[in-house]
DNA sequence: TAGTCATATCGATGTTTCTAGATTTGAGGT
DNA sequence: ACCTCAAATCTAGAAACATCGATATGACTA
């Protein structure tokens, strides 16, 4: 699957912890760059690069206005993030590791012991 | 919030495809390290240092059994990060941007601009 | 007790990511 | 036209990470 691709990426971003600060802080409203910047130790630039990961992610949208650009939650995207979260670590059928069928095959020896155990 | 810190690892954790392929792996049951292996073309040691990575963040648990070692999901830390995302993405009033009621404050510009729009 | 096998750890290397200062861009105001 | 300001981009250095081969550990087996 390239969802793996897609959502590791964003797990990503939220990987970083002022990245994750800065959704939290966006799930109230949308907020303007400058209201973020105040609010954590950075430099312009590193929260203008910290921004940009969350928008390429889809996490995050951007809206212009004159000189300023407002940030706001992709909610779309959060959705599918937590689905896709839940589909991950859910049981069922069509899991990765069942999709050709082979969960008994392979390591024979682990499969008995599995069995045995 | 160091919640903050305990999520990142989480979320980093989950932010490389093809260990978020092993925690859908697992999803559907405990398997042991060599069938593991198998699904990815990978070194053992490489593998091994994903299982590390995915055990330290708390998201996986290990269980010795004579040479192998099992793999399954910890329901308990999947649960609460579950809850952490919804959490940093739903619109809250402990939210840290509220939590010194200063939103309506700082920047003044943006914050006009913000009603005027 | 010597050998084999599964897994962990070590050491090294290349890649990615974080960060900040400097510069650029583009919008508004004078 | 010029200046100012918000934000993006560029550049470069430091830190973190992924990966692999080699080696170590520890359990079962002959």
């Amino acid at each position: 699957m390239e969802d793996y691709l897609k959502y590791a990426r964003i797990f990503k971003a939220l990987g970083e912890p002022k990245r994750a600060m800065i959704v939290d802080m966006l799930s109230c409203g949308e907020l303007c760059a400058c209201m973020i910047l105040e609010k954590f130790e950075m430099s312009q630039s590193t929260l203008s690069h910290h921004m940009k990961l969350l928008c390429e992610c889809g996490l995050v949208k951007a809206r212009e206005q004159g000189k300023w650009t407002y940030y706001s939650l992709d909610m779309d995207t959060i959705n599918s993030t937590r689905q896709f979260l839940c589909n991950i670590t859910s049981d069922k059928e069509n899991c990765i590791c069942k999709e050709d069928a082979d969960r008994g095959k392979g390591c024979d020896e682990c499969d008995e012991n599995d069995e045995n155990d």
